[in-house]
DNA sequence: CCGTGGTTGGATAGCGCTTTCCTCACGATA
DNA sequence: TATCGTGAGGAAAGCGCTATCCAACCACGG
């Protein structure tokens, strides 16, 4: 009981590829079988900068097959002092902007053997700092934080704090949608494509403009307005103040506001939601109300999320390459750093579709 | 350099919650800073069995939070053999089948204080088993698999084995929608789902189906399909084996199986598409094609995928509990045992909406 | 006043792996 | 043939933490 364990089987062919009980073959046992240092056999196994004599190497790597040995994960990230773990947090996986983000993160990072955490905050900017610093006591060695870009100065000054100290401890950290941190920041221009978009319309003809604008406090749809009416006003338009609603980012929180919108007399024009997902909540509540969409009520969306390019009327949006967005992200995350915090921005583009008629032509 | 390493600050007042550079901080120097020692660091600080003197649980705290100090969760998975990790495997977390799984799967993982890490197969069903295998290196205390379901016996087995392998070494396993492995699973009822909205459709007195039917191998639908022929052979209709077209789970799957379906000359009936997303994909091509839909063609789908819900007709389909299912999958997985294999049946529940409507009555 | 449980700190042995060092063998150069 | 440089295997020192075992120490009862 207090020699070496559970030993392996001593014989001559011990089981193969049988799972045994509790898995317990470790590299010793694989050296053992082999007749090499233990030092030698995690050379051959997982790799080093130190060569391996060619037939012991084969040797090696027989036995560990043999044995089924599998590398014990903790074990290696505790010698090296570094897991091979990325960590993601977004807001909430189930809405299709973080997860198709979320598939290019996962793609990009599977392609260079990290493992993917995912941490949500359910639209609580505060906990992604939390999530951040669990990550480092994970001692992961990236992390990606998709952010909520609240106007909340003590939690974005709680955020870089945490960011600071995990790069501090060795981690990489890449932020997507937020400038204002001296971090590695993916930057998607909201308030480009959104005005490019207000121009679009304008010169299809629309003229006023309602808004359907998310969260008070959230910037990103704030930018999204600020662009918009920006743009309206370039191309002759203008959005009226008073059909501006604010709402949850959300298919339903644009359902509300829609009906809002229409309680409040408004029966004729455009308007922009500042995402798809609330511009299909939007184009509910106007078919529930029997308004002629897009004859009376035209309405434009955000994103273009790929599963809500086939609603009726086909929805004129702004497309985010967000799977591209994720594996940016962690290319970004990979590379080695120049000097000071990079920022790459990304651009929309303005994809008009049937639910933006064109005035003007007819 | 021979010595312990960056020695702490040493003298009286360390500085406060200032993240060094790599942060170094350990439990030693917590126990240091509080005079204690380091098993009493270690109990007062990441709990256990044994009680600690109040004041100096108190003064352990304290310095803890004063020096910053995070646990090196390596080093604890290591020392106790497990980490808090639960591997969720998935086909593609894009897919809004399984990021809403994901998302229940999440959240009951942070609510129990785990970690969930994501692995995607790109539909490639050999894959779960890798996933499986890394979890175990990586000592994961959990692993859910979002089941593909093929028909493969070998990569059955293989998956079977990697499980057992996985449990074997004290983790436990979930594997949702997959009946034949002698795990606990958590199974859809898609051939009573099926079943039940081909009564429900021939009900509303359809009765010449056809079938958008998925990848040919892949059990889930498969079952759909077989569960549907039944259902609507009890309700007097019936599904044409010339018109049940395999094809991609995907909405570009639906489009393009729904255009031979057109090309092939069917211009007139009901159409099951196996899935929601395949289903949008299909009335995407019936409105290219200028089909009257759903005067000429009806059209079905499954899932209930709720960014799906507003398309116009509005799609009929059976609901499942996507997000529920993710959660009790958690919950499964960490009941105790009772006996062997455990198995929960979730049911979907049919939802008629206008892409179906009612012949009967008009 | 001493024996006897019951507590609670402390010392310490690992957990499985990576990574210095150290050593040895071999071939090349003088 | 003697010396040096190089390449590769092996011994062993940790990585930071948990958990086991010991030793104090306390409050009792006899």
């Amino acid at each position: 009981m207090t020699d070496t364990r559970s030993t392996p089987p001593a014989g001559g062919d011990a089981p193969a590829a049988t799972p045994d009980r509790r898995s317990p073959v470790t590299l010793s046992d694989v050296a053992r079988a082999s007749g090499v240092s233990l030092a030698t056999a995690s050379r051959a196994v997982n790799g080093s900068a130190r060569k391996v004599r060619p037939d012991l190497h084969a040797r090696v790597l027989a036995a560990a097959a043999q044995l089924g040995y599998t590398a014990n994960g903790p074990a290696q990230a505790m010698a090296r002092g570094r897991t091979s773990v990325l960590g993601l947090v977004v807001q909430d996986i189930a809405d299709p902007y973080f997860s198709t983000m979320a598939a290019g993160v996962v793609r990009g990072a599977e392609q260079r053997g990290l493992v993917v955490t995912i941490g949500t905050t359910g639209r609580d900017p505060a906990k992604e700092a939390q999530h951040v610093a669990a990550l480092r006591g994970q001692r992961a060695s990236a992390v990606v934080v998709v952010g909520s870009r609240t106007d909340d100065a003590a939690v974005q000054a709680r955020l870089a704090e945490e960011v600071a100290a995990f790069e501090a401890s060795g981690g990489r950290a890449v932020l997507v949608s937020q400038e204002s941190l001296p971090v590695d920041t993916l930057v998607v221009e909201n308030e480009q494509g959104a005005e490019a978009l207000a121009r679009a319309l304008t010169e299809r003809g629309h003229e006023r403009f309602a808004v359907l604008a998310g969260p008070p406090g959230l910037l990103t749809a704030r930018d999204r307005l600020a662009g918009f009416r920006a743009g309206a006003a370039a191309g002759g338009g203008r959005v009226v103040d008073d059909l501006v609603l604010h709402g949850d980012f959300t298919r339903d929180g644009g359902h509300a506001a829609m009906h809002r919108l229409l309680d409040a007399g408004f029966d004729r024009g455009c308007v922009l939601a500042v995402n798809d997902v609330m511009a299909v909540g939007a184009m509910a509540a106007l078919r529930e109300r029997g308004v002629d969409l897009p004859g009376a009520v035209a309405v434009a969306g955000f994103d273009d999320i790929s599963t809500l390019r086939d609603v009726t009327p086909a929805l004129t949006t702004v497309r985010l390459p967000l799977q591209e967005i994720g594996e940016r992200a962690v290319e970004l995350l990979l590379d080695e750093e120049g000097g000071g915090p990079r920022t790459v921005r990304v651009r929309g583009e303005v994809v008009l579709r049937a639910s933006t008629p064109d005035l003007r032509r007819g």
